[in-house]
RNA sequence: GCGCUUGUAGCUCAGCUGGAUAGAGCAUCUGGCUUCGAACCAGAGGGUCGGGAGUUCGAAUCUUCCCAGGCGCACCA
């Protein structure tokens, strides 16, 4: 990449001015850089390192941006000046433009993929409790694990999508008996359950698929706190019919698993391992990840114990108490069950791993790093991705989604008025760092200024053209005409820099922002350039500059995760 | 109270590891379809970058103190 060359150039360059100067200082390599210039008109590629380094050199900016300047060397450049405080603004020249479009053309899908093996790595995503059908939230940190990964993957990783199921517990059980009180005939009260529909439909399946038990309603009094008449119930289900209960948590797990997979499958997002809690074995087993994990920390020398309790010191990390790994009673804690498994992707053997998490599980995040590093092996690494969360609103009014009280925006609602790509779009576009308000009413109105429709459209209006006719690559390219649309070229010829750069800096938004970006210049360029002409040269070019744009939306797309259109 | 996070145009958001005049879309206003798809383009107006202070050649960007919103502070998961 030309941009890699220049910068190559630029530290050399400062490096002989130094030994010249008889200095030896080392400067940070982002120092010494050139970036994309914004502005075509006063620079294809511009430099602001004279004035980060003219105070080492004890010259002003202006003096040493000469200096440098005069001394940059580089084929493709066609004219290079010092402007303003101490700038260097670099052209490059039409040859070298012609060049890069053809090799665009040539790598055509690969275009911005790199081969280059750079590790594995492990990506948790949405990971949400099967008590309950996806909704809106999980949707957002679904499409935003798919793009992370899609972008880590086309930078040369060997990316693993993984979803932590959740399938044991007291939330599991408490699923169970939700479905259970909707199967058999009883008079308790429903309070603190599960109370979606979707309940009504499980019980209505197992009911239908099974051969089940009868089971009575308890008949001592039940506790007047809600919490532990739920705690009552289950001891009383799960103990006095056991089959049944086994039957019929097997059997709403796995269903909901069933709808949770299905409504992924439908906005194409596809996990390579669905990993189940319940396949972590028990504390007692000694080769069990958690076994190993919670014999390592102990080791460690960072827990002690109290009330009968093993805690894990996390004070010492930072944390701002201890937190208990193993109750009194020998049962994990979902800490210890986390931690647990966490042991178990390590020993799986990635050099990556990145979860990507709702940011109401931000103050988890410490915890869990800490006891990473105390079992991980050397050269692993963890990093989180914390993404804000989605506030529903109904006409105007806000709406406090739960998932126990069947009081949210599900996935499947969503695609049922939205098509996955736009909602894709829609997440995708704003920095995960910043919450969302959705009103379903007002996103129905505004769903037309989805940036998906103009960004598509521009692939369609390629398309469209490069069916009635084909660029020649074999002729000679009208240089002028690529000197003319630069500021489009430049963002086509760029791509791979600009992909290296989303990646490293995870912002798959600013992917979005560039699809948007590049079809503006196509629909300013489509507007002031008819393609198909008689001159021969000329549409040639228009043609080549055409072809290029839908190979970079294309790819885009492929990223971002959504179908290109060739007709809309 | 402590911690994390957000505050940029009327609205929705980019820009934030310091760089040149703070950018889009929507909305408002003015133009552009007899020609490759007008789901588009060209242009106009609209800003104390939440507020104060500091760091320096330079601050929306870094530091700090306020103000306002969100989230989290379990032997729940």
């Amino acid at each position: 990449m030309i941009i890699e060359e220049l910068n190559q150039e630029l530290r050399e360059t400062v490096k002989k001015f130094s030994k010249e100067k008889d200095l030896d200082v080392i400067f940070k390599e982002k120092d010494i850089e050139f970036e994309i210039s914004d502005d075509i008109n006063r620079a294809h590629f511009s430099s602001s390192t004279p004035l980060k380094l003219a105070k080492f050199f004890k010259t002003n900016p202006v003096e040493l941006a000469k200096n440098i300047s005069e001394k940059i060397n580089h084929k493709a450049i066609s004219k290079s000046s010092v402007e303003g405080a101490g700038f260097i603004n670099i052209f490059i020249n039409q040859r070298h433009i012609s060049d890069e479009v053809k090799k665009v053309l040539k790598y055509d899908k690969e275009w911005g993929k790199k081969n280059l093996k750079k590790g594995k790595v492990l990506v948790e995503f949405v990971s949400s409790n099967p008590t309950g059908p996806l909704h809106i939230g999980h949707a957002r940190g679904a499409v935003l694990g798919n793009i992370i990964s899609n972008l880590l993957s086309n930078e040369g990783y060997e990316v693993t999508k993984e979803y932590y199921v959740n399938d044991a517990g007291r939330q599991i059980n408490i699923l169970a008996l939700s479905v259970l009180l909707e199967t058999f005939p009883n008079k308790i009260n429903r309070e603190g359950l599960y109370l979606g529909n979707y309940i009504k439909d499980l019980a209505k399946k197992f009911v239908k698929s099974k051969l089940v038990y009868f089971v009575n309603e308890p008949e001592k009094i039940l506790s007047s706190d809600t919490e532990e008449k739920i705690d009552q119930l289950i001891t009383y289900y799960k103990e006095g019919s056991p089959k049944t209960w086994k039957q019929i948590k097997d059997f709403s797990v796995k269903e909901m698993i069933v709808l949770i997979k299905a409504d992924l499958l439908k906005m194409e997002i596809i996990h390579d391992n669905w990993f189940y809690e319940s396949s972590l074995g028990s504390v007692e087993k000694k080769s069990s990840s958690l076994a190993k994990a919670l014999d390592i920390i102990v080791k460690s020398k960072n827990t002690l114990e109290k009330d009968g309790a093993i805690w894990f010191q996390g004070t010492k990390f930072g944390d701002d108490k201890n937190r208990v790994l193993l109750r009194a009673n020998k049962e994990p804690t979902y800490y210890l069950t986390d931690v647990g498994y966490h042991k178990n992707k390590i020993d799986r053997n990635f050099d990556h791993y990145i979860n990507i998490f709702g940011a109401d599980h931000h103050g988890y995040v410490a915890r869990l790093t800490s006891a990473f590093n105390l079992i991980k092996k050397s050269n692993q690494d963890i990093e989180h991705i914390l993404y804000q969360l989605v506030n529903l609103y109904e006409g105007g009014r806000k709406s406090t989604m739960s998932t126990r009280r069947g009081k949210f925006l599900s996935l499947a609602d969503l695609l049922n008025e939205f098509n996955s790509d736009l909602i894709k779009f829609f997440f995708l576009e704003k920095k995960y760092d910043h919450e969302i308000d959705f009103d379903t009413m007002l996103a129905k109105e505004n769903s037309k200024n989805n940036p998906y429709f103009y960004t598509m459209y521009a692939y369609v209006r390629c398309c469209s053209i490069l069916e009635k006719r084909k660029p020649n690559l074999n002729k000679n390219l009208d240089t002028n005409e690529l000197l003319k649309n630069y500021e489009l070229l430049s963002k086509i010829i760029n791509f791979p820099f600009y992909l290296e750069k989303f990646t490293l800096e995870r912002s798959p938004h600013s992917l979005v922002h560039f699809t948007k970006e590049v079809a503006a210049n196509y629909h300013s360029f489509y507007e002031q350039n008819p393609v198909i002409t008689d001159n021969q040269e000329e549409s040639n070019a228009r043609l080549l500059i055409t072809k290029a744009t839908s190979i970079v939306l294309k790819n885009s797309f492929k990223i971002i995760g959504v179908t290109p259109l060739e007709k809309m």
